[in-house]
RNA sequence: GGCGGUAUAGCCAAGUGGUAAGGCAGAGGUCUGCAAAACCUUCAUCACCGGUUCAAAUCCGGUUACCGCCUCCA
């Protein structure tokens, strides 16, 4: 049975849906003004293992990300570039795709920007301001947050203690318009040049919080199972997503909330952008195998911090690395695998299996799924050195293997092939060796090597991978 | 200041009362023409202090350090 831990009410709780073996769920999404970087990408990976698990228990996922492409920033970064806030947006939301693939994250269901639903987010407000929930004043529109009761309970902050601090950030403008410093902005007014809509309070902007409440209730309903995102999102930003939805339609927003973890740097720092101390996955790709960089960041608990740190990429290459190795090794042993069956297998693997899940179902702790994974790797490298191996039980630890390493996003090549050229030496280097010609032989395996394939003797053959 | 989190071997890290999982790295060994891969062996008393208990990394009290949120941020 799987329990998750609900930020809402800082407990694990058991996990039923609100329809049978389906989840709706909503991870929140990047403002596209920049390249993501690796603490975004670790958001992304972490539901994507999340949602790859749930699928894997047999749930169908309906799975919604949006993208904010209209804000401050974005107005900012448009500026700077001296193109337009949608042509910001589209550079980066292609690029986010890239990246994204690069990490083996699965597509969205869905991802809607912001600016395709502004008539929704429109009448989203108007219904607020009939509820008495929120108010028009100098052109915007600002949420009346004391009214909703609720309001500081995701986050467990105190409404006074929030006034106190809004109270030291606030500007003075925008002190006058607000009723209560803690009023957020559901409507921003168009300064002059900026890109607008028309709306009922004038021509203006969407606010930064209401986009994900319209578009999360547009495509999973007015209650949905799961919404996800950065710890930083729990205030304000979801704080006020809940105030905004509860407000609008009088029912439960969301049944569980999920937060990750931050990725770090030096000194245990945050990862952000506002610091400037970031790297994108976009730059990081080009020096390090994005398979390496997945696992990196899918095989530590989404809630606990995580070092960015050369040598912790290092070694998660070389976890990474024993992984996929224990798979191609046994892999090799397919072809002529014509041994016997042996009836313990299959149960051996079932059982590491039922221990996989045993722990990602505790509130998906992947730690202790890894060391299941690992113990499919030793099952695998034992049977790998057997005289004889029978095809179906080799096939299904493979099997298993690609699928538990699959939540983690590995991925699993089995289709390699040499080029003509290439097996020509390969074959040579064969030939030398059983000639006992030894110098030739040593240093064929040098020069392909060199070209990056590696050689292994086996019992049953030459074994070669390509190093990656 | 308020709220929350973290502290286990060189590194990542599991573990909520019974005498410290797993992986990487290191050391030794087996196998190999030599390698590689694999396999075997080996490697910690759990930030600190005090308490409860037959028994605590695990419970209670206190201390320290680091981090996050409270203002844009995954």
């Amino acid at each position: 049975m799987l329990k998750i831990f609900n930020t809402y009410t800082r407990e694990k709780e058991e996990f039923k849906t609100i329809q049978p073996d389906q989840v709706n769920m909503y991870v929140c999404g990047p403002t596209v003004y920049n390249y993501i970087h690796i603490g975004n990408g670790r958001s992304i990976v972490a539901f994507d293992t999340i949602r790859r698990y749930l699928e894997y228990i047999g749930y169908k996922v309906k799975f919604v990300s949006n993208f904010t492409d209209v804000d401050d920033k974005m107005i900012k970064e448009a500026a700077k570039e001296n193109i337009t806030v949608p042509e910001v947006a589209d550079k980066f939301i292609a690029a986010f795709f890239e990246d994204i693939e690069q990490l083996n994250v699965q597509r969205a269901t869905v991802n809607p920007r912001a600016t395709d639903n502004i008539p929704e987010i429109i009448d989203f407000i108007k219904v607020l301001i009939e509820k008495g929930y929120a108010y028009e004043s100098q052109g915007d529109v600002f949420y009346r947050a004391r009214k909703f009761k609720n309001y500081g309970k995701l986050s467990g902050m105190d409404i006074d203690q929030l006034v106190q601090g809004a109270s030291e950030h606030i500007g003075e403008a925008e002190f006058d318009k607000k009723q209560d410093p803690i009023d957020f902005a559901l409507w921003k007014k168009a300064k002059p040049g900026e890109i607008n809509w028309d709306s009922p309070w004038g021509k203006g902007r969407p606010g930064w919080h209401i986009e994900c409440s319209v578009m999360s209730t547009k495509y999973l309903g007015e209650n949905f199972d799961i919404h996800g995102g950065g710890q930083d999102l729990e205030f304000p930003h979801h704080e006020n997503e809940i105030a905004q939805s509860e407000a609008e339609t009088g029912k439960k927003f969301v049944n569980y909330w999920m937060h990750n973890g931050f990725v770090t740097v030096e000194n245990n720092e945050k990862m952000s952008k506002s610091l400037g101390n970031f790297v994108t996955v976009h730059d990081l790709v080009k020096t390090t195998d994005p398979q390496v960089l997945r696992f990196f960041l899918s095989s530590t608990h989404y809630r606990r911090p995580l070092e960015y740190t050369k040598g912790n990429l290092e070694r998660a290459a070389d976890n990474l690395d024993k992984i996929k190795t224990a798979y191609n090794n046994l892999n090799f042993r397919i072809d002529g695998a014509n041994g016997e069956a042996d009836k313990d297998v299959e149960s051996q693997v079932n059982k590491i299996v039922a221990g996989f899940k045993e722990a990602m179902d505790d509130d998906f702790n992947v730690q202790n799924g890894l060391t299941s994974i690992f113990e499919l790797v030793s099952l695998a490298n034992n049977y790998s050195s057997k005289e004889s191996v029978n095809k179906d039980n080799a096939e299904y630890i493979l099997k298993n293997i690609a699928e538990l390493g699959g939540i983690l996003g590995i991925k699993f090549d089995n289709d390699q092939s040499l080029s003509d050229e290439i097996q020509a030496m390969v074959d040579q280097r064969d030939q030398a060796r059983a000639d006992k010609d030894f110098a030739t032989s040593d240093s064929l395996r040098d020069k392909l090597k060199d070209m990056g394939v590696i050689l292994e003797d086996t019992p049953q053959g030459t074994r070669w991978h390509i190093d990656g």
